[in-house]
DNA sequence: GTCTATAGGCCGATAGAC
DNA sequence: GTCTATCGGCCTATAGAC
């Protein structure tokens, strides 16, 4: 630990999530990391061996971040199907809000898969006993319920991903676009009910 | 030309797309290009000079691709809205069922940026002309008309984004995928409909 | 633990024969 | 046009001094 009490792991860790989740796994250069980090590039290889292994450290966070707070909003027996509905949108808007290319980074490396680092994890499991899809089948048996779930996740997730569009082609700077993700997390519970009610 | 009528330059193109459009640009490679075209390395550059003149010309061939079956939906002056809809899921869905990994690829190489491909081209103001966004507006004047154009294409492209989840975890194969994503397109302008009626 | 120096491999690009 | 052979550079990883 040094005086502001950040051990040089942390720093490592730090400055790869930034450079990791911006450019990608392929495009990151462990001397960047590094000079970003404020240390010699060797110094890396004796923290983490590779720059593999430094990668699959930062997945496993951002991975654990997006879990730990979803899935026990999914999972739980306690709440209504309304109430989860609020929740998700609040926590994933926020959450999205300070990790802006969580959401593109994690998909476009589980595309790549070039670690098998996706393979072991039950979401298959955990998803199908989740309270919140039997309450999406009690609104229509008919429909499966994931399109509702993808209707839900898409309309908080999709600005982010399309955030790279909408600012590089002027149409928001970051301010406004702030202000349009936080207004959604109004419109969105209310879009979702209407949808569910009317079926 | 040879007996198959594909010239060395298509051969390439089309290698150079599938490849590019797996991998992302930083994560592919000229000789697996080449490899794939069934040709030597060298004769890559031949045709095309750099791997970055290669991507350019792949990347212009997939953002015209989008553009030209969407934009001309958008600005439709004699269409109405409910029409635009329809259209804009049909033609988008089945688009993205033979692009899959278009959105995460166009999008992914735009956050990053290398080349300042994407900043001369004038989105904004053919967005901002649009009929689309003028009907929107008259719904609800109150909300901004990219709220509904952002859910409308939320809904139609974030399964084929989160395609890489729901295939790599299993919840999903290709076939089933394939019948999700059909059932959204009559599903699609039903929901979008009902938001815009109740606002 | 942290550094400098460098090994070793991969990749894009080119020279030159045919 | 197409090939083989190879250059030169960049990047990760390691050896070894302090």
């Amino acid at each position: 630990m040094n005086e502001i009490g950040i051990s040089t792991e942390e720093k490592i860790i730090f400055a790869a999530e930034k450079v990791f989740t911006e450019k990608g796994y392929a495009a990151s250069r462990t001397r960047n990391i590094a000079e970003k980090a404020g240390i010699n590039a060797a110094l890396l290889n004796y923290y983490f061996r590779s720059k593999e292994k430094l990668f699959q450290k930062v997945m496993n966070r951002k991975a654990l971040l997006l879990c730990e707070n979803l899935l026990p909003i999914f999972t739980d027996e306690n709440t209504s199907l309304k109430r989860k509905v609020e929740q998700i949108v609040d926590v994933y808007i926020d959450l999205l809000s300070e990790n802006p290319n969580l959401p593109l980074f994690v998909i476009g490396e589980i595309q790549k898969n070039d670690f098998g680092f996706f393979n072991s994890f039950p979401l298959k499991e955990i998803l199908g006993n989740s309270n919140i899809i039997n309450q999406l089948k009690e609104i229509d048996s008919k429909i499966n319920p994931l399109h509702f779930l993808m209707n839900l996740l898409s309309m908080c997730v999709f600005p982010f991903i399309a955030k790279p569009i909408l600012t590089n082609f002027s149409l928001m700077n970051d301010t406004e676009f702030q202000t349009f993700v936080n207004q959604r997390k109004q419109l969105i519970p209310k879009w979702f009910e209407v949808n569910m009610v009317s079926k």
